[in-house]
DNA sequence: ATGCATGAGGA
DNA sequence: CCTCATGCATA
């Protein structure tokens, strides 16, 4: 029971956003995917400060490729550093067809209601190097930035690019949604407001990100440098595809999940099957969250791998060591507490349409 | 800004 | 089944 509703095919197409995207037209081609943002750029966000990264230095193995009970030869995959040299073609999953049918993208969105952000530069020190020893003569003429258009990025290169797009995307008057559509109409590759913001968070895996940095460095300057293309953009399609409704974990649940992932990132698809039914989960939502989760830790920006190592003893714990463990997250320490003994009769539910 | 989900591709 | 790129639906 429970956990699994399917929504209907009907979903609102409510407000695009805090934004006004309000369009007349939209010759978008009949990709399958409309989306309707919420609040965008918009949001004050204070700004989280990356902390640990184990991108500094690439782990030569897998991280995960430690104890592992049986099964499973486990793929030779980890291959997060781009290829050094070489030009290395990415691979993409779907397929964009979606041909660029206006030569102009539209953004004039009139967006000049947020042009006054924060913008916390925060800073993050730089703390990703190259990830590679890449015997790139590099011939930085001190005084662009501008990034070879041919070797792979660096991870500072990408921190600081990501960096800029943001703020010239927002001085430029535009949101996340705005640019991925752009992007749509101008190579025929649309993002969601999602994938815009996890690049400027750096949030993608480093390949990811070398990926779309040229995409969206091509839309900066299309941006500024175009006088005025009061083309507005819109995005609607209809889809009638039966997702299912996220489930929602409660955070004891979460908890216990966090820890089994610390001692078995990999867990068997035994595993998975009684851990879900210890946590009253359907095997796939935690097969997934398993996913999900390893996912994070590939990210650019991992999560400050954390349980609970603070409890209620905190206080002089100094518990700033941001594990910068380039790649070994393993930490097999014994849960001190939060046993999956929670006393909700479930362990999620999916959530309600609001 | 993020959590959970979908899917293509790969072994 | 996993990884990886992506995004709807949410918070």
């Amino acid at each position: 029971m429970a956990a699994t509703t399917y929504m209907p095919a009907e979903m609102d197409l409510n407000t695009i956003g805090g934004y006004h995207a309000a369009s007349p037209r939209s010759a978008e081609p009949a990709d399958m995917k409309y989306q309707h943002h919420l609040h965008a750029g918009g949001s004050p966000s204070p700004g989280a400060p990356v902390l640990g990264n184990p991108w500094t230095s690439l782990p030569p193995a897998d991280p995960w490729a430690m104890h592992h009970s049986h099964a499973h030869a486990h793929q030779p995959d980890v291959k997060p550093p781009p290829a050094p040299h070489e030009h290395r073609h990415l691979q993409h999953s779907h397929g964009w067809h979606a041909p660029v049918v206006s030569p102009h993208y539209g953004a004039g969105s009139p967006v000049g209601l947020h042009g006054g952000y924060p913008m916390p530069m925060h800073a993050q020190h730089h703390m990703l190097r190259d990830i590679q020893p890449s015997p790139h003569p590099l011939h930085h003429h001190a005084m662009e930035r501008d990034q070879p258009e041919e070797d792979t990025p660096t991870s500072d290169d990408l921190e600081a690019f990501a960096k800029q797009f943001k703020q010239r995307r927002i001085k430029l008057g535009f949101t996340q949604a705005d640019v991925g559509l752009a992007l749509g109409t101008l190579y025929g590759n649309v993002f969601s407001q999602t994938t815009i913001c996890r690049f400027e968070a750096l949030q993608l895996s480093f390949k990811n990100m070398c990926k779309l940095k040229p995409l969206l460095q091509k839309w900066l300057e299309e941006a500024d440098s175009t006088t005025g293309s009061p083309t507005s953009i819109d995005k609607i399609a209809a889809q009638g595809r039966k997702r299912k409704k996220r489930t929602s974990i409660e955070v004891s649940v979460k908890g216990a999940l966090e820890q089994h992932f610390h001692k078995q990132p990999k867990p068997s698809a035994q595993e998975i099957t009684s851990l879900a039914d210890s946590l009253q989960l359907e095997k796939e939502v935690v097969r997934v969250w398993f996913c999900n989760r390893r996912q994070k830790e590939k990210r650019m920006t991992p999560p400050n791998t954390l349980g609970n190592e603070m409890m209620e003893g905190m206080g002089h714990a100094h518990y700033g060591h941001s594990d910068v463990h380039g790649s070994p997250l393993q930490h097999s320490h014994s849960p001190p507490g939060l046993s999956p003994q929670h006393g909700l009769p479930q362990g999620a539910h999916t959530l309600a349409a609001h």
